[in-house]
DNA sequence: GTAAGGATTGGC
DNA sequence: CCAATCCTTACT
């Protein structure tokens, strides 16, 4: 089967981030580099950010430049610097003018939201990227069928009673 | 213009 | 425990 019969399309990311973030875990992110090589992982662990309401949220602040494409519909990039110096990896979803994104705080073996940026040389030429119809980087359905489990996101205590609500989706070992 | 802080990591 | 490192946001 062609890999593009394989990847997953504007009608699974444009759906709830609530669906959306648990059914990325073990699926195949590819990224491909200039120089025509490319890797493959799986996501093993992913988190969901809804909504202006959620404090933990980036879009909390409102419709900025930096927040502008989370409020697109699902399928694009978000991706952000934080401390200076890591890319962290986030999937817009969901209909226009909602904001919300699943970040991508693992995959098999690379630990921690910024390793993942680093081991896909990410960079801000990323944000807004299109993951279905990229030819740099993008998700494909594999078929496997993992087990999940959940817990509260990481590192969002700032956000009171939304940092322990169960948005934190990774696989069952 | 200036200041504060961050969806993290690695080293002491 | 804490520095690194720079972008975004909020405020004087």
């Amino acid at each position: 089967m062609p890999a593009k019969l394989k990847r997953l399309n504007t009608k699974f990311f444009q759906r709830d981030v609530l669906e959306v973030a648990p059914q990325l875990i073990g699926k195949t992110l590819v990224r491909q580099f200039a120089h025509g090589q490319h890797v493959r992982f799986m996501i093993t662990e992913t988190e969901a950010y809804r909504g202006e309401e959620d404090l933990a949220c980036h879009a909390a602040k409102g419709r900025t430049s930096r927040t502008e494409v989370m409020y697109h519909r699902g399928g694009k990039i978000y991706v952000y610097l934080i401390y200076g110096q890591y890319w962290l990896l986030n999937f817009v979803t969901g209909e226009a003018d909602f904001p919300a994104a699943v970040l991508i705080r693992s995959l098999e073996n690379i630990t921690g939201p910024g390793r993942v940026g680093r081991a896909l040389q990410l960079n801000r030429t990323f944000y807004g990227e299109d993951l279905t119809l990229s030819d740099r980087i993008w998700v494909e359905d594999d078929g496997y069928l993992p087990e999940i489990e959940t817990s509260a996101r990481i590192g969002v205590d700032y956000a009171g009673d939304w940092a322990s609500l169960p948005w934190r989706f990774s696989l069952r070992k």
